[in-house]
Order: structure tokens, then sequence, then C-alpha cells
DNA sequence: GTGATTTGACCGCT
DNA sequence: AGCGGTCAAATCAC
């Protein structure tokens, strides 16, 4: 059965989460909150979820039903609804490497064209919606959604929905007018005027990625994905714990329902090889 | 002139 | 009823 193995899921990534925290500080008791311990407090919160998820599937409207996520209320609905099969989606994250790049995103390959934008509850920045260029004239049904991430603007998750059926990709050497012209300097991908002295990220950190999928099959995966699966989780959620948050340098972001995760190609405290210790593919997915 | 973007309105879902 | 997603007319850029 599928809920048994969401319980059996939940309980591995707990107890993941507890391995990773004894990683990191051994002798940190849970209730330490020393201003250096960041991570470990993010770690308490990836597991107070886990709790949390687990209580609700395990049928418990025992006290702290107010503590729960919504959105875990909403996936556990969302299973057992009858909703109609939505269109495939996954979705990635993508760091704008500096700041003279702030309002531009990488080239994925394909023409996109905006059909509309929204201003969406809770987060500061609207979401564009983009489909392919090729919609009319290939029938090509792909779809892309553009947000702003409100706890890191120099960051971007970018939902796709839909396979491209058109056979015109665009290649990287292709001018980048062309290409996403709205991305170039797109007013939703600048700063809010609140936020325009801010200092952003100077770092020209290697762009990262994060990906996750729900109904997608390996064909509609990207072709670039990172070698570092690190992390995945079944709460979509813009107020949950894991997204955004950030371990020592790390970002956990948990998309979607997907089953492949990756993370920065480089971390500054934390090795690949401890976390891939603790995050393997096959121990999340 | 053509194609892309903007933006208010509309629609469906929860 | 509220929200997210899409439509389409107006506007803009080349």
């Amino acid at each position: 059965m599928e809920f048994v193995n969401l319980i059996q899921e939940l309980n591995q990534g707990r107890n993941l989460a507890h391995q990773l925290r004894d990683h990191l500080h051994p002798s940190l008791s849970s209730s330490s909150s020393s201003p250096s311990s960041n991570g470990i407090l993010l770690i308490d919160q990836i597991l107070r979820s886990y709790e949390n998820a687990l209580s609700v599937l395990a049928g418990g409207s025992s006290g702290g039903d107010e503590e729960i996520p919504p959105t875990i209320a909403a996936v556990k609905h969302r299973d057992v609804s009858k909703k109609r099969k939505v269109m495939a989606k996954w979705s990635e994250l993508v760091k704008v490497p500096s700041v003279s790049t702030i309002g531009a995103l990488p080239d994925d390959g394909f023409s996109w064209r905006k059909y509309g934008q929204k201003d969406i509850l809770g987060s500061k920045f609207p979401r564009g919606y983009f489909r392919c260029s090729h919609r009319f004239a290939q029938g090509c049904s792909a779809t892309k959604q553009v947000q702003r991430l409100d706890n890191d603007p120099s960051m971007y998750e970018i939902t796709y929905r839909g396979k491209h059926t058109c056979n015109k990709p665009l290649h990287s050497n292709t001018p980048k007018q062309e290409q996403t012209p709205q991305l170039q300097q797109h007013p939703m991908l600048m700063p809010p005027k609140q936020e325009q002295e801010e200092p952003l990220q100077q770092q020209d950190a290697p762009l990262y990625l994060t990906v996750s999928s729900d109904n997608v099959d390996d064909s509609l995966r990207r072709p670039f994905c990172p070698p570092s699966p690190l992390f995945r989780s079944e709460v979509e959620d813009d107020q949950s714990p894991f997204r955004g948050s950030e371990l020592e340098g790390l970002e956990f972001w948990c998309i979607g329902d997907g089953d492949l995760v990756s993370g920065p190609s480089s971390f500054t405290n934390i090795s690949m090889g401890d976390l891939e210790e603790y995050c393997s593919l096959e121990s999340f997915c």
C-alpha cells in the first residue's frame, strides 16, 4: 500500500535526520540554542515536521493538530482525493550567480513566451507564467512558472509542466534576446523596491539546481541535473521549515513529491561525502 | 508591421 | 469566497 510506504519513508527520513544531527553535533542536545547551532535548529525543525507528518498519517487527531503544517494535511488529502491526474510537473531551483545577473536566468534550451503574471499570496515576488513559444505552431504544451524566492532573492524556483513536443529547442549559442527576452530585465525578476539596497550574494557560485518531480518520467528530466542527490520531501509548502532552510550553507529544497533532488555542487562546511552518506538518493527517494 | 510583454478580467478548483 | 492559472486586449520593443 502506498500509505504504508509513505509512513516507512517518513520514518526513514526522520531517522536519517537524527543521524545527520548527531553527525554534525554529537554532543549537542536538542534544547541547545547557541548562535552557532543554526543548522541543528533547522534539523530539529525537520524532525518536528517528520513527527507531525507521522502523527497525521497515523490518524492521530491526538493533540497538536494545530501544529501540523497545513500542507502536510493537504498532501494527505491529496493522496486520498479523486483528483484528476495532473500534468507532469517538476521544479528546479536556479541560483543567480552574481549581482550582475540578477534579473536574468540561464538558458534552459527552449524558447518561452510569457502569458501571465500573478501576485502570489504570501510571496513578496509575483509569479511569472510562461509557455513554449511553439505552443500553437507545433502544439507544444510545455509550460513553466518562475517564482523568485522570498528568503533568497538570488534564487528562483522554476516549475516545469508538460513535456516539450516541439522540435525547436534553442541552442546555447542562440542570442539570448531570442531565447528568453522576458527574463533579461523582467520587473518580476528585479529586487522589490524595499530590497533594492540590500546587498545580494556576490559570489560567483556555480549555478545550482534543485530538481523534483511529480508524475514525471525519466524522459522528462532535465539533462543537466547536478550529480549530487541530496534530499527530498513529500511536502510542497511555502511555510514548511524544509523550504529554503539552510544547513551550514547547504540548502534543502522540497518541492512536490519528486524522486530526484539535487543540491549545490559544492559546499563549504559539509562535504558531499558526508551528505551522501546520510542523504543518499536511495534513502530519500 | 510583427512579435513579445503587460495587466486586468475571467474561470476553475478547493 | 479566495486563490492560482489562463486569456486576451492594450502596449511596447525591435
